[in-house]
DNA sequence: CTCCATGTTTAGAA
DNA sequence: CTTCTAAACATGGA
C-alpha cells in the first residue's frame, strides 16, 4: 500500500523497531527484490552492524547503516516491512529477513515483487541520479508552480510524474485532483487552480498521515473511501467517473471536477 | 478463465 | 523536444 502516507507509516515502524539492533542474520528469500546488488554484498553491509536513522522522500526509504553505508528500499505496489513477535510463523511473500540480536527480525514481504532493495553511499547523490524530484511535504508552492507550469500536458500525469513531486500515486492524485475540483484530464492551469491543487495536496497528505494512512479513517468528504465501481460523489451524489488517463484508472465527480 | 491492482521503466509512435 | 500509449515486470484476488 505505497504512496507517501503509507511510505511515512512504513518510515516510523522501521524506526521505530529497526533501528540499533545489532543485525546478526540477513536471507535473502527471492533474489528478485535485489537491485544491482548481490545477496553476498547485501549480508557483507549489513551483517554485525545497526541501522541507525530511517528517511524518507517520496515513495522512497533509506536506512542509514552504522558503517555509513545506506540501504534503500521502494516498496513497489505491495511491499511493507513486518516485524513478526516471537513464534509467529514468517509472513507470507517474505523476499528479505533481517534477524536482529535477540530474536527480533524485519521480514520485508512484497507479493509482487515491484519493490527494490539497495544499497547506496548518498541519499542525495541517488536521488538526484534517479532524477527524482523534491518530496510534496517538503515542496513549496512557488516550486509547485514552476514545476507544473508552461507544460500541455494532463494535470495527472503531471501529478504522478515523480521527477516533478515526489510521493503521490494513483490513488491521491485522484484525491487532491477531487478536493481541488480539477479534472485529471485539465491542461494548461493557470495559477488561481494550481495554487489550489497546491493546497489540496498538503490537506490531502496530512490528512491521511493523521488518519495513520488508513482509507476507512478519512473524512466522508473524501474520495477515496467512494472511490469504486458504483461509487457517487460525496460532495454532489453525482456517479463517479472512472477513465483511464495516462495508463492508470482515474475516478473523478463529473460535475464539481472541471477542466 | 478474465480482468484488475496504491509503481516504475522502456520502447515506439504521434 | 514533448507527450502519450502499451508493454513489461510478477502475483493474487474478485
Amino acid at each position: 500500500m505505497p504512496e507517501l502516507p503509507e511510505v511515512e507509516m512504513a518510515r516510523r515502524l522501521l524506526e521505530a523497531k529497526a533501528l540499533h539492533h545489532k543485525i546478526t542474520s540477513v536471507d535473502v528469500r527471492d533474489w528478485r527484490i535485489l537491485n544491482s546488488v548481490s545477496a553476498q554484498d547485501l549480508k557483507r553491509a549489513l551483517a554485525g552492524r545497526q541501522l541507525c536513522s530511517a528517511l524518507r522522500h517520496g515513495k522512497r526509504l533509506f536506512l542509514q547503516i552504522d558503517s555509513g553505508l545506506w540501504l534503500t528500499l521502494h516498496l513497489g505496489m505491495t511491499g511493507w516491512p513486518v516485524f513478526p513477535e516471537k513464534g509467529d510463523e514468517e509472513p507470507r511473500y517474505t523476499r528479505l529477513r533481517i534477524g536482529f540480536e535477540g530474536g527480533a527480525a524485519l521480514a520485508l514481504q512484497d507479493a509482487r515483487i515491484f519493490g527494490e532493495v539497495r544499497l547506496t553511499e548518498s541519499p542525495q547523490e541517488f536521488l538526484a541520479r534517479r532524477g527524482i524530484g523534491p518530496d510534496a511535504l517538503q515542496m513549496d508552492r512557488e516550486a509547485f508552480l514552476a514545476s507544473m507550469s508552461g507544460r500541455k500536458r494532463k494535470i495527472k500525469p503531471a501529478l504522478l510524474d515523480q521527477s516533478l513531486i515526489a510521493g503521490l500515486g494513483n490513488l491521491y492524485a485522484d484525491e487532491a485532483l477531487f478536493q481541488s475540483g480539477i479534472c485529471p484530464q485539465a491542461r494548461c492551469l493557470k495559477r488561481e487552480r494550481l495554487e489550489t491543487l497546491y493546497s489540496a495536496i498538503q490537506e490531502v497528505l496530512r490528512t491521511s498521515l493523521a488518519s495513520n494512512a488508513h482509507f476507512e479513517k478519512l473524512p466522508d468528504t473524501y474520495l477515496l473511501p467512494h472511490r469504486h465501481l458504483g461509487g457517487a460523489c460525496p460532495r454532489d451524489g453525482a456517479a463517479l467517473q472512472r477513465k483511464k488517463i495516462a495508463g492508470r484508472t482515474s475516478y473523478y465527480c463529473p460535475l464539481h471536477q472541471k477542466k
